[in-house]
DNA sequence: GAGCCGTGGAT
DNA sequence: TATCCAAGGCT
């Protein structure tokens, strides 16, 4: 592995711009604060992070605040039913995360007094939690000099010490990187100077390196070669997967819906029944027996590693009528926002096709 | 290590 | 339209 001593004046110049520049964030307690002694309450930043997997600031805003109205604590939320919650997660996707907040919830506020580890080794035992989490949580909340290597802080320092080995290759080396700039002075501000910075400035593509408070010791730039890296290896491209969705309407408007198995493709949230998508609809039997209608409308919906062309097939049923699995869902307690993404698409076009 | 697991915005 | 990608974790 290549020396990676960065200069000495590069974390200081960096937690000067975050002083200067962090983003006003809802779950951050800014640099003057911080400096003061004060850090955000560990449930804020658990909560935040865990929402922040893979997600961006934008859309984990709404939830966060959603969240913290509806459960203001760890032990509010371990004492939520699980439907309450999953309904509250729907549309933010990766759905295993809010099964596994739930989990630690319940283990945080049954095990261990409703106050999270204060160590990333304690913090990494729960579920949910992974190498970035447990470190971020232990820097921000408890001022920890963990080292955070998440993707913008892979990013930044591939550019700063001009690293080309492929990712995830390259993980060894960037996190060697990382821990040779986290200053033992906080820790927490440092790992979320670096994060910023990639967000707003050091980005995937063009990133704004004639404003780079970094600019003086960045490898890359002197190199000319920010804009290639990170280098990644090439991802596989996505098949087609294709799949039908029943949509029966009683008459009182009561909409059958069913609740998906807790493992694998958007575990344990609810969704219109239907055969498994494959790469052609298996033979099988509708959840009722009835006349069904086509909806004109086919829902298309790109998950991580396929693509989705679902059929939503239509039909209204008297009053009384029964299925032989899942739950009719009464018109005034089904909220579209309970359901994942495409299960929205999916109701809207099948109702288009039952009411024209 | 590699596959699985969502979504919406940017380019 | 197609691709990339975002404060990753689990198996």
């Amino acid at each position: 592995m290549r020396d990676l001593d960065p200069a000495p004046e590069t974390a200081g110049m960096l937690l000067e711009w975050y002083d200067r520049n962090a983003r006003d964030l809802p779950w951050r307690v800014p640099p003057h604060r911080s400096r003061a002694g004060f850090r955000a309450d560990p449930y804020h930043v658990w909560l935040s992070e865990v929402m922040l997997q893979q997600t961006t600031v934008a859309a984990v805003g709404p939830y966060f605040h959603k969240f913290t109205t509806l459960w203001p604590s760890v032990s509010h939320l371990a004492a939520a039913e699980d439907a309450d919650v999953m309904a509250a997660w729907a549309g933010l996707g990766y759905y295993a995360r809010a099964r596994n907040l739930l989990k630690c919830a319940r283990q945080v506020a049954g095990e261990l007094d409703g106050c999270f580890p204060d160590t990333e080794a304690g913090l990494a035992t729960l579920p949910g939690i992974g190498p970035y989490t447990a470190a971020a949580i232990a820097a921000i909340a408890f001022d920890r000099p963990a080292v955070v290597v998440d993707g913008n802080v892979e990013r930044v320092m591939a550019r700063l010490f001009d690293i080309r080995t492929p990712l995830p290759a390259a993980k060894p080396e960037i996190k060697a990187a990382a821990a040779a700039l986290t200053p033992a002075e906080r820790p927490g501000d440092h790992a979320q100077a670096v994060m910023d910075l990639g967000a707003t400035i050091c980005t995937p593509r063009n990133p704004a390196c004639g404003i780079c408070p970094l600019m003086a010791g960045c490898l890359a730039r002197r190199n000319g070669s920010a804009a290639d890296l990170p280098a990644k290896t090439p991802k596989a491209a996505k098949p087609v997967r294709r799949g039908v969705a029943y949509l029966a309407r009683r008459a009182d408007g009561a909409i059958l819906l069913e609740r998906r198995p807790d493992k694998g493709l958007l575990g344990g949230m609810l969704g219109l029944p239907g055969p498994d998508w494959g790469e052609t609809v298996p033979a099988h039997r509708p959840p009722v027996d009835a006349e069904w209608r086509i909806s004109p409308l086919v829902v298309r919906h790109t998950f991580t590693h396929f693509h989705l062309e679902l059929e939503v097939r239509v039909t209204e049923l008297p009053e009384g009528a029964q299925a032989r699995s899942g739950r009719f869902h009464p018109g005034a307690e089904l909220r579209a926002g309970d359901l994942p993404t495409v299960f929205r698409k999916a109701l809207k076009a099948g109702l288009a096709g039952l009411d024209d």
